[in-house]
DNA sequence: TTGCGATATGAAGATGATCTTTATATACTG
DNA sequence: CAGTATATAAAGATCATCTTCATATCGCAA
C-alpha cells in the first residue's frame, strides 16, 4: 500500500491538533482521543517517536518549556501546515476510492 | 489505533472483491489494483498470508482448482459477508471522524 | 510528610504486519 | 526451446506500533 497508511494518519492527526494551537505531547494524545471519541488514540511509545520525526523534518518545532516540569511544547511549521492540507486531501480521495469498492459490494 | 487499520483494510478489500464472485489470489490482486486506480495494491508476500488467515477463520473458503495449473480459488462465506458489511460500515464511521478532525483544521 | 495518582517524556525490547527475495511450476508466445 | 506471464508459497528483512521500564514533577489526601 506504498505509503503506510496508519503512519500517515498518525502524522496528520498530530499536525491537525497542532494546527489549532501549540501543545505538548501528552496534551496531543488526550486531544486526539477526546476529539475522535476514542476512535483514534496514541500510546506514548507511538506518539513520541512521531513527534521526533516530525521535528527532525521541520514539520513541527519543539521547545522545552519553562517551569519545573520537564515538558516540550510543539508548534506546527508552515511546511507542516502545507503537508497537513495536502495529506488530508489525498487521504480523503483515497478513502472515497476505498469506500466505493467496499460499499459497492452491497449496492451493485 | 487498536485494530491495525491497514490490516483491516486489506482484509476488507479481499472480501469485497470476493463478494462479487470467486477468484484466485492473483486475480484478487489485479482486481484491487484496477478497481482502485492503483490507490491500493498487494505485494504477493502480503496477499497470500491474508488469504490464509481469512481461510483459517472461515471468512473465505479455498479450493484447489482443477486443470494443470496449480491455483486455488477462493469464495466468500456467510461469515465473510457479515464481516465485510460490518467492517465497511465501521470503517466509514471511523473515517468520518478522522476527516472531521483533519478537515476541521482549515474550516474552523 | 509521605505516599499515591496524574502529568510528562523517553529509551529499550517485543510483537507483528508488510515487503523483498527466493523457490517452484505451468501456460503461452515467438 | 527460450522467455515471459501466470500462479502460489515460504523464508528472511524491515519497520511501525505496543509494552515495559526508567525518570521526574505536581497536587492531593491521609
Amino acid at each position: 500500500m506504498q505509503v503506510r497508511l496508519s503512519k500517515r494518519i498518525n502524522e496528520l492527526l498530530v499536525l491537525a491538533v497542532l494546527d489549532r494551537g501549540p501543545a505538548h505531547g501528552y496534551q496531543i494524545a488526550l486531544s486526539v482521543e477526546e476529539r475522535t471519541g476514542g476512535a483514534f488514540s496514541f500510546q506514548h511509545g507511538t506518539l513520541y517517536p512521531i513527534l521526533h520525526r516530525l521535528e527532525a523534518e521541520d514539520r513541527v518545532r519543539g521547545e522545552w518549556g519553562g517551569g519545573g516540569r520537564r515538558r516540550k511544547t510543539y508548534e506546527i511549521t508552515d511546511a507542516g501546515r502545507a503537508d497537513l492540507a495536502a495529506g488530508a486531501e489525498a487521504l480523503e480521495r483515497q478513502f472515497r476510492v476505498l469506500m466505493r469498492l467496499l460499499g459497492g459490494a452491497h449496492a451493485a
